[in-house]
DNA sequence: TGGCCTATGTGCGCTCGCTTACATACGGAG
DNA sequence: CTCCGTATGTAAGCGAGCGCACATAGGCCA
C-alpha cells in the first residue's frame, strides 16, 4: 500500500539564459502563487529571490524520508504536497496536505529538524525549494516572516487535528468529499489529477472504497473521472455532502493566514 | 456524549500564609514536576516565579473553550489536560493529551490565540497558571524558552499526527492500550482516576466498546478496574498488545524535549 | 491492429464497532 | 441498613468497510 511512484530524483530546472530583467519577472509571477511567499516583506523577497530554487515537483516524488534531516523546505506553487505516515506493514494515512498556501519542512525551525512522517507529492506541478540554513538564519531573526511561518504551523495543527476527528467519526463518501474540496482549494482549475488507489493511500482506505464513493458522486453529477482525471462539476454538491470537518479547516487557514498578497 | 461533568470554577488555592522561604522551597518542588517549567533557564525561573500560580485542576474543568481567546496558559503538574473536539452533534473526539510534560495553550505564541478545540481535565490534579501577555512577552525574547516552546509544539503535532494515524488503521482495543499508556506516563503511580465512560468520550468510541475491552486487559491480568479506578498491574503487557504508535510518539517526546531538570 | 498494462467495476463473505436494550453491582446518603 | 444513582456487564441485530477474487475497459506501444 506504500505509496512510492516512479522515484524520479530531485529534477532541478536549469536556469534560462534569458535577459535578467525577464528571468525575475517570471521568477516574481510564480512566487505569487504561493501564499507565504506572497506575503513576505519585500526586503526579505529580495534578500530570498536569488535562493530561491524553482523545481518541478513530479507526482510520486519524495521530499522528506520519514525521520530524515531536513535539508530544505518547500514552497509549493502549483503542486500539492501530502504528509503521511507509512505503518510498519506498509499502510498509510494521510497527517495533512499542503500546497499554494504553506510550506513544507515546518519541523526545521520547529526546532526537530526531522518528523515521523513522509512527504510526498500528491499532485503534480512546480514548487520552490530554499535551503535549511537560510530559512533557519531567516526564523532566527524572529521577525513578521517567522511570525507568518508559526501562524500556518497553527493552521496546519488544525488540519491534522480535524483529520484525526474525521478519521473516528465520519464516513468514506463524506472523506472523499473533504479530501477532493482541500485537494481543490489548492489548484486553480477544477480537474484532479490522481488515480483512486492513490486517493485510497492517501485516506488510508482500500481502492474499491474509493471506487464506489467516486461512483455515487459521478451519479450525482458531482463529478465526472475517467483514468486519473477528476474533473469537478458541481463544487457547491460536494460541499452539501462534506462533513463539518472541511469547513473548520478552511476557517482556520482563511483566519491565520493572509488573504491578500503583500507583494 | 459531550464530555461536560461537574463545570466547576477555577479555584485558586489562596498563597498560604508560611514564611516566605518555606513557601518558595514548596513552589520550587512543584515546579519540578513539570518537565518545561524544570527545564527553564534560572533566570527565566525567577522573573516567573511570582507570577506563576497554582492552582487545582479537577476533573472535567474546562480551561479553553473552542473558539474562546486564550488568556492564559497552563503547566499541568499532577492533573492531565485533552485536547478534544466536539462535533456538532456533539460527539467528540480527543486531538492529543498533555501532561505534566507540557504547556497547554500553544494557540497563543503561535499567533492564533485561539483554537477549535477544547481543553479539558482528564484526570484531576494541579497545575499552574501564567497570564498571557507574560507568556507572550517571554516567547517574543524568543530565547532559550521560546525554543523549548517550539521544540513540545512539535512532538504535540506528532502526537495529533499519530492520533490520526491510529484512529483510521488501529482496533479500539490498541487505541484503549495506547491511551493507557500514554495516560499512565504523565503520572507517577500505577492508578488512573477516570471512568469507562470518560475514556470512551476520549477516544470517541462507545462505553460499550471501552468497557469490553477493559474486560478483556483485566481477563488478562493486565489492569483492575472498579468503579473508576483503574490500575495498572503489568505495564509490559500493556506494551506488549499496543499498537505502533505509542513508541512512535513516545520516541518523538523523548528526542524532543530535555529529559532532565536544568534547574 | 492487436496485445498489454494500468485504472476502474463489482460481488461475496467476514469482522469490527455501533445501536439498542437491559441486567447487575458498588458505594455513598439518609 | 436501605435506597438509589452511578458504573459496569451482556447480548442480539445491523451496517460500514475490509479482504479477496475477478471482470472490464481505456490508453499506449509495437
Amino acid at each position: 500500500m506504500i505509496v512510492s511512484p516512479p522515484a524520479k530524483k530531485t529534477t532541478r530546472r536549469p536556469r534560462a539564459a534569458k535577459p535578467a530583467m525577464a528571468r525575475v519577472s517570471a521568477l516574481l509571477h510564480e512566487i505569487k502563487l504561493n501564499r507565504l511567499l506572497a506575503a513576505l516583506p519585500s526586503i526579505e523577497l529580495i534578500k530570498w529571490l536569488p535562493e530561491l530554487e524553482l523545481m518541478e515537483m513530479p507526482l510520486g516524488h519524495v521530499l522528506y524520508e520519514a525521520g530524515a534531516t531536513e535539508t530544505s523546505v518547500y514552497f509549493p506553487t502549483t503542486a500539492i504536497v501530502s504528509l503521511l505516515y507509512v505503518m510498519e506493514n506498509g499502510d498509510s494515512a494521510e497527517i495533512a496536505g499542503g500546497g499554494n498556501e504553506g510550506i513544507v519542512g515546518i519541523s526545521l525551525f520547529m526546532g526537530g529538524n526531522s518528523t515521523p512522517s513522509r512527504a510526498v507529492v500528491q499532485s503534480g506541478g512546480r514548487g520552490f525549494r530554499l535551503e535549511a540554513h537560510l530559512m533557519k538564519a531567516e526564523f532566527d531573526h524572529f521577525g513578521p516572516v517567522a511570525h507568518l511561518l508559526l501562524r500556518y504551523t497553527q493552521a496546519l495543527i488544525t488540519q491534522m487535528a480535524q483529520t484525526a476527528v474525521c478519521n473516528r467519526h465520519h464516513s468514506l463518501d463524506q472523506q472523499l468529499c473533504r479530501w477532493l474540496l482541500l485537494s481543490l482549494d489548492r489548484l486553480s482549475g477544477d480537474e484532479l489529477v490522481m488515480t483512486q488507489e492513490l486517493i485510497a493511500n492517501m485516506l488510508g482506505v482500500r481502492r474499491e472504497g474509493v471506487a464506489e464513493g467516486a461512483r455515487k458522486l459521478q451519479k450525482a453529477g458531482l463529478i465526472r473521472y475517467v483514468r486519473g482525471h477528476i474533473t469537478v462539476l458541481d463544487r457547491d454538491g460536494l460541499e452539501q455532502r462534506v462533513c463539518e470537518c472541511y469547513q473548520v479547516v478552511k476557517k482556520e487557514y482563511d483566519r491565520l493566514l493572509p488573504k491578500e498578497l503583500a507583494v
